[in-house]
RNA sequence: GGAGCAGGGCAAAUGAUCGCUGAUCCUUUCCUUUCGAGGAAAGGGUGGGAGGAAAGUCCGGGCUCCGCAGGGCAUGGUGCUGGGUAACGCCCAGUCUCGGCGACGAGGAGGAAAGCGCAACAGAAAGCAGACCGCCACGCCUCGGCGUGGUAAGGGUGAAACGGUGAGGUAAGAGCUCACCAGUCUCGGUGGUGACAUCGAGAGCUAGGCAAACCCCACCCGGAGCAAAACCGAAUAGGAGAGCGUUUGAGGGCUGCCCGUCCGAGCUCUCGGGUUGGUUGCUUGAUCCCAUCGGUAACGGUGGGACUAGAGGAAUGAUCAUUGCCUCAGCCUCUCUUCGGGGGAGGAUGAGGAACAGAACCCGGCUUAUGACCUGCUCCAAAU
RNA sequence: GCCCCCGUAGCUCAGGCGGAUAGAGCACAAGAUUCCUAAUCUUGGUGCCACAGGUUCGAGUCCUGUCGGGGGCA
């Protein structure tokens, strides 16, 4: 497996999916992110994201979510195995970042996590 | 130079690295096999990959299903004329009215002498005439006025008050009479396919507004929508309750109702339960570009060329560099001058900015959001 | 994606199709009753009728366009 790419093996696909880990996974707030992760028992991670409709138009939206999954997609290897199923809920104010704020953002989550649990 | 009007195309470009999507080709591994092959995963190569509005879903179609849908009514829509078109509420050309000094723009622009209606407050009176203050005549009188009659010029109210000006006329007045103007109706001539324009004659002196509330007239319209629909596969089950009915016909299809017609023995509703996968539809189309012909134009004919996204928890991105555009800041050079300074042009540096916005079956429009630019024209100012 | 519905006082809604006064209940404020509060009674304030344009003498209402909210579908 390439150390940069995000295959469709790597996404969240089933509404179950996002219900089991909103429901029994950790929570971590951030200024413009809601992170819930999961310990999924596969050998990598999964990303799952979540763009509410009633804030942003069509633009924002795929702005969002490109900038979270280019995240992902270039620093997945920081975040501690085992693998996990991780789901971003975006918060208001998240379309006026740039793309190095959010990876800073997102990275700052799980150096914390990693920290914790070591 | 300032203000403005109309039209047009574009949606910063190039390169490097990493990454996404589906098409096609090759390699490897695994599975199935009717030995032709098919499927899945990984890697590599090649060439594609959002818009002028993709938006709002406001109209019109294609397409699919409803037994290819017949007649009438209701509802709904459109509403100057003539063209264009698959069709339209769209577009083009024209007429009339209104706005603007002008370039030009706007118009839901049929009918109120078919009907039912409406007009608060104010005002005497709000639709058919009528008379508050007035004006005039006569009578009475305590000479302030009062009564009867005639008037509608003037005042006042209102969004709107029953033609306007002048002259004659009269007790005072009045289309009462006349001249001109505006407007209505009828007839005729000319131009135009037509809306209409224009000219002449006559009638008659007023006919008001609101149909974007009902209505009348003319024309148009079957319904739903790709979550339409077709096929494959999986799963659960023929459950419980209520209502109606089996030829005297329940119920259903042709939206709402009626007629007509067809199917017809079970149908409808509620509760409970199960799936909630895959393929097709899915992009070659009223398509785009160029030339030419017809037409004032919208547009149409002919010929040649091109293939230009097809996702499905939803693909076009991120970082860096260079060039170009705009704004601001101070610096340098040139030029004009009313010499306090100000205006214009060019150069380099730094900082910031680059809009509106993302296909979801596909087209033709409309509306709304929005950036910088180009072309033509009008008015004003200055100079000649 | 497609098809519908609704925006009126702080809240829940009438009024709207047939045009000229903006209303009801709860809530809020003041007063009375009460030793005080609750309850009751009396009085009162409260609205750019979502926004913009048009028709009209005059729009909450009629027409058009934006904005916001809600619902349904195999």
């Amino acid at each position: 497996m390439a150390e940069c790419c995000f295959r469709p093996h790597e996404r969240l696909r089933d509404f179950n999916q996002y219900q089991q880990v909103k429901r029994a996974g950790k929570r971590v707030r951030t200024p413009h992110f809601g992170v819930n992760f999961l310990t999924n028992g596969l050998p990598h991670h999964r990303l799952g994201l979540i763009v509410q409709k009633r804030f942003w138009n069509a633009v924002n939206r795929n702005r969002i979510k490109r900038r979270v999954r280019e995240w992902f997609r270039l620093h997945k290897e920081t975040i501690p195995l085992p693998g996990k199923d991780i789901v971003i809920i975006a918060r208001q104010g998240a379309e006026r970042l740039s793309s190095t704020e959010v990876t800073r953002e997102l990275i700052r989550v799980f150096a914390k996590q990693d920290g914790r649990s070591s």
